[in-house]
DNA sequence: GGGATTTATTTCGCACGCGAACTATCTATG
DNA sequence: CATAGATAGTTCGCGTGCGAAATAAATCCC
């Protein structure tokens, strides 16, 4: 039974993101890169150019969380804001040699993560947390449906 | 068997602790207790009167962490620090009756957390999602242990 | 065409939690 | 006893991301 053990999947969800936030964030070998930073960069690498909005949909922040974060990725000089040509309130990302540089670097990084977030669980058992991660997304929505 | 899915687990753990952080921030009946907040009120409802440093450790958080959020939390009379009588540096932590009262009112938002966390998966996976949430903790330390 | 509405982004104030450095107290050791 | 070291908390600056409100440009509709 224990009420207790389900009670904790709140508390055992938030230090486990917590403390793989922190993991990342202290093994940066590359000038302070960090995993929200890292997001953008892979989705940069696979559309750059992308619109801030798409960026901040692809990596679920709204407006204010994308927006801070190109702040602090173009002052740290790996991503550029361009203006949209065919529309003038929109901005598009682009990727800097820098941050191309970067993002190789936190692949690496990635290959480490993703072992340590497999290793001692099969296939099957993988699954069934993705599975659950997924679906707490629509369990949880943004908007304040019931 | 997509590497993708895989490289996915980061951004998937990321995105279910903000979505759920964000839905129950929103669902505060009672004036701005939010889920850290009521992560305290539990341990003092558990053990009144403990140490900053062993509510810290209760929850996962460092000094710097513990210390803020205590601080807002004595700002909005829901706790009260009050010195150990034995140790000079030490503060001991008690719930106020504003407090006891924001706890009760925590624990019902707390039942419909976790039922929308358990709904539609089986005992044994949840017993999956766990012990992996709990693995990582021990995967990802806090000290920089290889 | 022009006013209302939608859309893209920014700004503000906030909560959260980290690492690093600091202060104050307690404890151990010579 | 004095002093060195450990321990409890605080403070500072930062990154992160939210909600609400503001700005500006695009679109819709009469």
């Amino acid at each position: 039974m224990s009420p207790r053990r389900e009670h904790r999947l709140v508390f055992l969800l938030n230090v486990a993101q917590r403390r793989l936030q922190r993991w990342m964030a202290a093994r940066t070998p590359h000038s302070g890169v960090t995993a929200a930073q890292s997001g953008l960069l892979f989705v940069l690498g696979q559309r750059d150019g992308v619109l801030m909005g798409e960026a901040g949909a692809a990596l679920d922040l709204g407006p204010p969380g994308i927006s801070g974060l190109v702040d602090r990725m173009t002052a740290a000089n790996l991503i550029e804001r361009r203006a949209d040509p065919d529309d003038g309130r929109a901005w598009r990302l682009w990727l800097t040699p820098a941050g191309r540089a970067a993002m190789a670097l936190s692949k690496a990084r990635l290959a480490d993560v993703n072992a340590r977030l497999t290793q001692g669980f099969t296939e099957a058992e993988i699954d069934v947390v993705a599975r659950w991660l997924v679906t707490m997304q629509s369990r949880f929505p943004k908007g304040e449906d019931e």
